[in-house]
DNA sequence: TTGACTCATTTCCGATTCGGAAAAATGATC
DNA sequence: GATCATTTTTCCGAATCGGAAATGAGTCAA
């Protein structure tokens, strides 16, 4: 029951490869590799994930589906209170991630929205009324380039541009 | 080849369970659903790769790999030249996050490094020399209160399925 | 050095999963 | 109803996977 894992070489190429692609299988990653078995690779696979080191999964791209409005969000909040305006704000769903930054009393958000009239409406009717919030800047996010370490569909590599929905 | 933008209630749910378990097979997800071969299964999720609407891929856990600290960046960019430094940047491992927004022509970012020292060398090595970046606003994250819709300090443990729903 | 022990890697192998191709089903159009 | 286009399904060989046992590498004590 190994709590610590040491991450070596051969895990990290394996990362590498998987961001990029997670459904590569195993042996086409030894074989870019070279000098380790296609069962090693499967091995070890198998303790990062159980490691909790890395989680494969589908990443959807909100432009792509046309749906969800992500809204970055500064929330500058009254001296001594940003404690307090956290945990309120966690308490929301379409708050996906919430973090106390440097730089001035404030708070870092993104917000899932449906729309952008739901989005406004949350900043608007939620947000506005919550006790020691004394700012709000946001931004709407335009397009995702890379999520959880992964390129998102917006950087193909080599088509990025040329396949654009309407 | 068809280019099926207009998401139906299968693939939704494809998506759903991908987004838990990208590694989840055709089949196990046909019989999930029960109502569908396993072929179709099969066919759909080539489909939304194929179409972008998605990303398989590895999501590493940045404390677990040793990137303690983590660094909000907006990143302004001459006019025009946006998505050209987007491609640059998220070729960055130390990149997890990169996202185009609006109010000015500027990227969001968010960099994992090891320590402050690591952060601020990227910063003003990496970043500082990439043409077209003009300025650079940078915000350590000192407390992380939510990710990825889960009120957790670390991504270990973050069930991925709960960020995002219907 | 040798032997015992541990752990990672590799080999082997049956079961599962995958993608290609063609047949069947569905649906839209006239 | 007939026809064409698209999707779903069936069929099947090849690739992929995970379990189990064998091999290899490294450590430690005698």
């Amino acid at each position: 029951m190994t709590q610590r894992y040491i991450l070596d070489d051969l895990d990290r190429q394996i990362i590498g490869y998987l961001t990029e692609d997670g459904r590569l299988s195993a042996a086409e990653i030894s074989g870019r590799i070279g000098t380790v078995s296609e069962r090693t690779i499967r091995n070890r696979i198998a303790g990062l994930l159980q490691a909790k080191m890395i989680v494969i999964g589908a990443i959807p791209d909100p432009v792509a589906l046309g749906r969800d409005v992500q809204v970055e969000l500064i929330i500058d909040v009254e001296p001594g209170r940003r404690e307090e305006v956290a945990i309120q704000l966690a308490e929301y769903d379409e708050i996906g991630y919430l973090a106390a930054i440097s730089g001035r009393s404030a708070l870092s958000a993104s917000l899932f929205a449906e729309d952008h009239n739901g989005a406004l409406s949350f900043i608007e009717e939620e947000l506005g009324r919550i006790e020691g919030v004394a700012r709000i800047e946001s931004a709407v996010v335009l397009r995702l380039y890379k999520v959880f370490g992964t390129r998102t569909t917006a950087l193909g590599g080599a088509d990025l541009a040329s396949k654009k929905k309407g």
